[in-house]
Order: structure tokens, then C-alpha cells, then sequence
RNA sequence: GCCGCGUUGGUCAAGAGGUUAAGACGCCUCCCUUUCACGGAGGAAUCACGGGUUCGAGUCCCGUACGUGGUACCA
């Protein structure tokens, strides 16, 4: 019998959360459900410097509008209180001290100026690497070189100090990665990394390492910028709790910026137009908003579903996926290497899909705010979603929907006459104002009724309904646009259906 | 610089030695629709390069190039 899966993910709360920080969680999660796993969020704000007001209660916002929800984090509790890493300083310490003590980690006393000192050095001697590593480490301020009267001396006055692993060289790090397969450093390239920081805080190296094996995590996913720190953690797992502990791991692909080369940024968004984040987030500090996937109109399902297939897919044709299936289908080992460029373009087609596919009634209170934000009140809710339903196939993001939609609710307040005026004469002018006429007395105001009628009227007039339906569009709707015109008359009603055509007639006199 | 990871159309990608190298987005043409969209049909466009291995290589090996990440008392 295998352990429970458990996994997690462990953001900083230092600002917006980007797109591929929501897939890493998506591909986590999924993972989870399909093995009746546990998903924990711990919140890693070990960096007092970096620490946003407000960051963490975002993330949490942000999941939940996602739908990722977690099993066990700093807001939904849990067997292993507690979720935040600053609130478990002490329990990394005692980590620490027993690295110090199996002889895996020393006291390094140097300060920012001797660092900086030995870097100068190592660059004027030419050397490859500028790392604090076993080549230089008998010349510094450490424990390692020091008599262990002076270290005493030096912990008991109260000098600074950080925490270093000892990185011993010469050996090779293997491990399986579920991704990219068997990979393999060389320990002459890894620095003796700080563990515990002068504050007492430790660094990301060892608190992953400790709160994972105290966390029982089994699977640990993350961005493949931590490939290159994967030896110290292993090494860690080596000395602190066993080879056969340690969680497996996954390195995620990198999201791409879609012009040019790098990872995709929050600039790159600002740039080139489009969000980077999954919602907005404002900061404390400037008060600048960055905008997000949800607030410019996106659909979680489909937020999800282009994150899923960005770097995945499960070998068949199939493109649009629901959480339900994502889970039943997801496989970690199908995930690509490389990085993947981010479309924007395509990303509004998921939306545009999932609009379509999705019953209005799912995203009509979203559309409702987005029309009462814009001064028009919905009183009618059934209304709202019939006419949603008539322009759904026409809107990418939400707040196509206004402008796809607003002249169900009031007169256009432009009308494209110009498009009417080169062929409009007389004749075309009585036919309206006789279809007024005859609409006024209808009893059975429906679009079949309506187009009856308009076409009856057309042929005694000897015109061509053709030439008739873009005029009476255009008075109805403004401009060329929209779904079917009796589709429309027979929604706004009699008496706005007369106004408009009146209104329009008088504008072409 | 050093170390790691990667590389199939413009983009996302299928592909596990023998295929006319799928599909999607975007672009173009046509049909449907007397609007726009949806839908349908079609089109242009790809295995980074060089060496091997093999009867045969997008697929395996080596090298090069390019990209990308790391190289912090940040995560």
C-alpha cells in the first residue's frame, strides 16, 4: 500500500499571481484529485523584505475564483499547523543545528563586505565561479576554519552569522524528475548554500525541505527555475530524512513571453496589452492595478482549461477540457520540457469556446454587473439571459456582451445612416412607414409573425426584402451587427421597435 | 564565464525507427447567413544545423548553434 498523496504549493506573498504560478497550482491539484490526494497550500514568506500587505488573502482569492481549492492551508486549517512559514522560524533552527552537528552544515560569520571581498578576488584570478564553495571556504569567516573555542566565542558575543550546508565536492546528485527523466549534478558546481539566514529565518532551501518532510508531502511540482537548487534539496533529504522520504519531483516548463525571448512577465502583459495575473491586484504601496484574467471578462473554466493545455495535453485531438476531466485525464508524465510561448489570441478563443458552451445562467450575475456598471439597471433577469442567449456566440470576453447586447436595452445612441442613405428612396420610405402602420395594429408580436408580415409587405410593394432587412437593422441596432433582426424586434417589443424606425426615418429626411 | 534544461509551421502541439508529419489558434479563399457572428469546405506555412548508427531517422547517439533557467542572507 502506497502513501496518501499529498502535494503543495507553496507561494510568496509578494504581489499579483501569475498566470504560470495558477498552473503550477492547476497541475498540482489535478494531480491530487486523481489520486484521492491532499492538496495543502503553505504560504512561504520567509523574506521579511519581499513580505506584500494583503498578498496572501489575494492568493487565496484567487484559487478560490479558479476553483482550486485547497484541503489544508493557513485559511483552511489543518493536522499540521501551522501553514505559514515565518510562524515555524523555531522549528527550522533545530534542523539547522542538527545539520551543524552531523558535521552537513557550519557557521559562517562573514559579513556583506568580506563576501563581496572574496567575489572581487575570485574574479581578478580569473576563476569560473564565484560561488562559496569548498575552494574558498578554508579562507573565510566560518566555523569550518575556526577553532571551536573562537566560534563559541564569536555565538556567544552575538555576532551574525548564517547557517551554510557543506557542499562536498567530487560527488554526483542523481534523480528522477517525472518530466524530464534521469538528471544529474555535479556537487564541484553547487555552492555551500545559506540554510539559515542572520534574522533566524530560514532560507526557501531548507524550509522546503523540512516543511515537506513534516507536511508529508509526496509529489512536490514546481517551475523549472528550481531545477538548478534540486541538488541542495536532495542533499538535505539525504542528511536530514532519508533518500526514501523525499517527495518526487516534477520540474514545470517555464511560461514563455510571446514576442522575443524570457519568461512572461507582468510587464510583457502591460506591454503588449494583456493580463499576466489571474485577478486584479492593486498595490498597497503605488495603488497601481494590474489586471487580471477574471476582471477583463475571462471564465475560470476557460482560465483553466488554456492553462491546462499549455504545456500539456493528452494526446488526442480534444482541446477543451472541464476540471471533471482534467482530473480523470491529467498526466504529469505527459507534460512537456520545454517552454511554451503564451497566445493571447488563443487564450480568448477558450473563452469564446466557453462562452458558448456554458448555460448563461453560469456567468449572467458577472454580465449583469458589467451592464449596472455602466449605468443601464437590469430589472428583468430572464431578459438579460434571453438576450445573452441570442449574443453569446458573438462574445469573446464578458463585456463583449455590452457592447453585442446594450441595444436590447435602450436606442442605439448612434445610427449608421450613412450605410443606409446611397440607396434609399421614396419607395423604400413609404414601405416604412406602412410597416409601421401595419405593425401597430399586430396582435402577435413574434419574430415568425414579424418576418410574415414585413415580407408580405415587401412583395405588395414590389421590393426586395433584401434590400429592406440592413435598413431595418441599422434603425434597430445602429450598425450592421447583431443577431437576427426579427429576432431583435420581436425582444425590444412593439412600441421601441416603431420609436427606432421612426427615429430613423426622420434622421434620413 | 560556469552549471542545468530545452529546440516539430508565426503560436500551442500530435508523433516513442518505415505516416501523404495529426489537430487547434491566427491568417487567406469559398459556402451558409440578404448584417455580424456561429457553422462548413479549402489554402499557405514546419521537423535548428552538421555528423554518425540503420536497409530506413522528426524519432537513437555525438557535436554545433540558438533559446531558456540558475549562478543572492529572493522565492
Amino acid at each position: 500500500m502506497s502513501k496518501k498523496v499529498r502535494v503543495r504549493f507553496a507561494p510568496s506573498p509578494t504581489g499579483g499571481l501569475h498566470l504560470g504560478g495558477v498552473r503550477t497550482v492547476l497541475f498540482n491539484y489535478l494531480f491530487a484529485r486523481q489520486h484521492d490526494g491532499d492538496f495543502i497550500v503553505r504560504i512561504e514568506d520567509t523574506d521579511q523584505n519581499r513580505f506584500v500587505k494583503g498578498a496572501e488573502a489575494y492568493i487565496f482569492e484567487c484559487l478560490q475564483w479558479c476553483g482550486l481549492n485547497p484541503d489544508e492551508s493557513v485559511l483552511h486549517g489543518g493536522p499540521y499547523v501551522p501553514y505559514r512559514q515565518s510562524e515555524r522560524k523555531e522549528i527550522y533552527r533545530q534542523y539547522a543545528e542538527q545539520l551543524i552537528k552531523d558535521g552537513r552544515a557550519y557557521y559562517a560569520f562573514d559579513t556583506p563586505a568580506e563576501l563581496e571581498r572574496m567575489r572581487d578576488l575570485l574574479k581578478t584570478k580569473g576563476s569560473s565561479s564565484l560561488q562559496y564553495d569548498h575552494h574558498v571556504r578554508m579562507n573565510m569567516n566560518n566555523s569550518l576554519r575556526l577553532l571551536p573555542e573562537e566560534t563559541q566565542q564569536l555565538l556567544d558575543a552575538g555576532t551574525p552569522y548564517v547557517v551554510r550546508i557543506k557542499i562536498n565536492p567530487d560527488e554526483f546528485v542523481p534523480f528522477t524528475d517525472m518530466i524530464r527523466g534521469e538528471i544529474s549534478f555535479d556537487t564541484n558546481a553547487v555552492d555551500d548554500k545559506v540554510l539559515l539566514k542572520a534574522d533566524g529565518m530560514p532560507t526557501y532551501h531548507l524550509a522546503v525541505v523540512v516543511d515537506d518532510f513534516l507536511m508529508k508531502i509526496t509529489h512536490a511540482f514546481r517551475g523549472e527555475e528550481w531545477l538548478p537548487s534540486a541538488p541542495v534539496h536532495i542533499l538535505l533529504w539525504q542528511y536530514l530524512f532519508g533518500l526514501e522520504n523525499m517527495p518526487q519531483w516534477a520540474h514545470l516548463p517555464l511560461i514563455l513571453k510571446p514576442d522575443g525571448n524570457g519568461k512572461l512577465s507582468k510587464r510583457d502583459g502591460d506591454r503588449l496589452g494583456f493580463p499576466v495575473y489571474a485577478m486584479d491586484w492593486a498595490d498597497p504601496v503605488t495603488k497601481e492595478i494590474t489586471k487580471g484574467f477574471k476582471e477583463i471578462g475571462f471564465l475560470p473554466e476557460a482560465f483553466i482549461n488554456l492553462l491546462a493545455v499549455l504545456g500539456w495535453n493528452d494526446g488526442t485531438e480534444q482541446e477543451i477540457f472541464s476540471m471533471e476531466e482534467l482530473i480523470t485525464k491529467f498526466n504529469i508524465e505527459k507534460v512537456h520540457k520545454g517552454g511554451a510561448k503564451f497566445d493571447f489570441e488563443k487564450a480568448k478563443w477558450f473563452n469564446h469556446e466557453w462562452i458558448k458552451k456554458l448555460d448563461v445562467s453560469h456567468y449572467a450575475e458577472r454580465v449583469k454587473n458589467i451592464f449596472e456598471s455602466k449605468g443601464i439597471s437590469i430589472a428583468d433577469d430572464a431578459y438579460l439571459k434571453k438576450v445573452m442567449e441570442l449574443v453569446k456566440e458573438r462574445c469573446t470576453l464578458l463585456p463583449d456582451f455590452f457592447t453585442q447586447g446594450i441595444f436590447f436595452f435602450q436606442a442605439p445612441a448612434t445610427v449608421d445612416t450613412t450605410s443606409i442613405q446611397p440607396k434609399w428612396d421614396e419607395k423604400k420610405n413609404m414601405f416604412f412607414v406602412e410597416l409601421i402602420k401595419s405593425w401597430q395594429l399586430s396582435t402577435l408580436w413574434n419574430s415568425a409573425e414579424l418576418e410574415i408580415s414585413f415580407k408580405e409587405l415587401a412583395a405588395a410593394n414590389q421590393l426586395k426584402t433584401g434590400e429592406l432587412m440592413l435598413p431595418l437593422r441599422i434603425m434597430l441596432v445602429g450598425g450592421k451587427f447583431g443577431p437576427g433582426v426579427f429576432e431583435i424586434a420581436s425582444a425590444i417589443g412593439k412600441e421601441s421597435t416603431i420609436k427606432r424606425i421612426e427615429y430613423t426615418l426622420a434622421l434620413l429626411q
